[in-house]
DNA sequence: GAACGTGGCATCCTATAGGATCTGAACATG
DNA sequence: CATGTTCAGATCCTATAGGATGCCACGTTC
């Protein structure tokens, strides 16, 4: 996300699990907040934390062997996401389970940003852009593509990744702003109806069809992929998904 | 001004009014840390917190007279907005000034999103909606529109407003959510270069042009209206703009 | 048997304390 | 004079305590 300016790996593992070396944390540049946000993140799109659930800030803070101070510091920023939801005095819990409408909606909103990104993305990118896109079209092609969450993970990560630089090689913060507001939605949505991958030929043919467009150097063609992969996973999923 | 009118159907409780004035608010149905967001977000509005001023989380905590933890809250949910930013050990800061990349990178994200908002607001709203707009366009042109800041303020808030409602009247969540993750930016470049409201009489009747179109119920000449509007901002900005 | 009041428990919310870190200025040294 | 060091104040960060609130089960009453 927006942070820039970690460029050393902080290398060590603060702690885990049972550290409970309560002042013993080394050097770390990231604070306890960063690690919680990035955990409950993690757990949100593992699916781990199933929509509707409850995120107790003092459970999560004793599961984590933190203060409850850094687990509200985490939640307030996800809340903004849209993946958890804050009810006053009540509490959070997760965002509730995708219908077909919140569906149909994500797509028009991709359907009326994500072209766009990819001209822009055309227009502007550079070698190394190129690089790590191809990087992230070769990961969805060797990904494992099993029937469990566990190994079909990574190739959710290549996905969302080859989004997430399409939008950052804009070179527009505000685009990348925007599809961010999208982004953890996206991959929610991945988890619609639990159906795991079925379409991942089509799917990389597809990607492979924008990256192809981005490096030829061609926006219209790069713009026209784009919106193409998007209506055809719509199709797809509406194919798939259970009727509910 | 938390101390704000307390009074209502307090009385009933005859203990505990010993302690001193520090436990007033009870009645509330918000916490402290909504208060707390509420304010920074006005001050950051109104241009009270310039660009580039240090937030400093206790200060901000002794000013309001609560403690640094609903403030710590309320800036984590900011900081998502990108109009604070966070480093880590060092605090929040307002985000710097616009320049003029960062500008014309916000016309361009919002020549993507809003003309699309404007077509499916024209094609989705109702009675109630087009009422709502023609409010928002009637206090845009009785707002008074003086040098100083608080005498456009309304001007502003109007116009923010307008295309706020556009947004919601997409029935579409996530352009709203996309439109939102720029607004606050929109409405910081407002203060752009400092320059006052010079341009009030054509972005009326823009806005106008955009309304006249929803109501019609013309998809294409609404998105035309919006897209126009856009550009001619971005092309009166320019031209009114400070060289920085 | 059903509606209603009540008490306990879990959780949220805020305040406060103390350790950890950064910043800036005074001071010493080459 | 330039540069590195030290120290003190301010600030951030986390933990803990206690009041406030909501939820839920239990018992009472009609």
């Amino acid at each position: 996300m927006q942070n820039a300016s970690n460029g050393t790996r902080a290398g060590t593992r603060p702690d885990d699990q049972h550290g409970s070396s309560r002042t013993g944390r080394a050097v770390s540049r990231e604070v306890l907040a960063d690690h919680v946000y990035a955990e409950l993140l993690a757990s949100l799109m593992d699916g781990r934390l199933a929509p509707g659930a409850v995120v107790s800030i003092d459970g999560t803070a004793r599961e984590l062997d933190v203060s409850p101070t850094p687990v509200r510091e985490a939640l307030a920023r996800l809340e903004h996401t849209g993946m958890v939801r804050r009810v006053a005095l009540k509490g959070y819990r997760v965002a509730p389970v995708f219908t077909r409408e919140d569906f149909a909606e994500l797509m028009e909103a991709r359907l009326a940003i994500e072209p766009v990104n990819a001209r822009l993305a055309c227009e502007r990118t550079n070698q190394h852009g190129l690089a790590e896109l191809e990087q992230a079209v070769e990961d969805l092609k060797s990904a494992p593509r099993g029937p469990s969450f566990a190994e079909f993970k990574d190739y959710l990560e290549a996905d969302e990744r080859f989004h997430q630089l399409i939008a950052r090689q804009t070179g527009n913060q505000f685009m990348e702003a925007a599809y961010s507001a999208l982004g953890g939605q996206v991959q929610r949505f991945r988890l619609f109806g639990g159906v795991g991958i079925t379409d991942a030929e089509y799917a990389i043919a597809e990607h492979q069809a924008v990256l192809d467009a981005v490096s030829t150097g061609d926006p219209d063609k790069a713009a026209a992929a784009m919106a193409d992969h998007i209506r055809k996973v719509r199709s797809r999923a509406i194919a798939d998904a259970p009727e509910s």
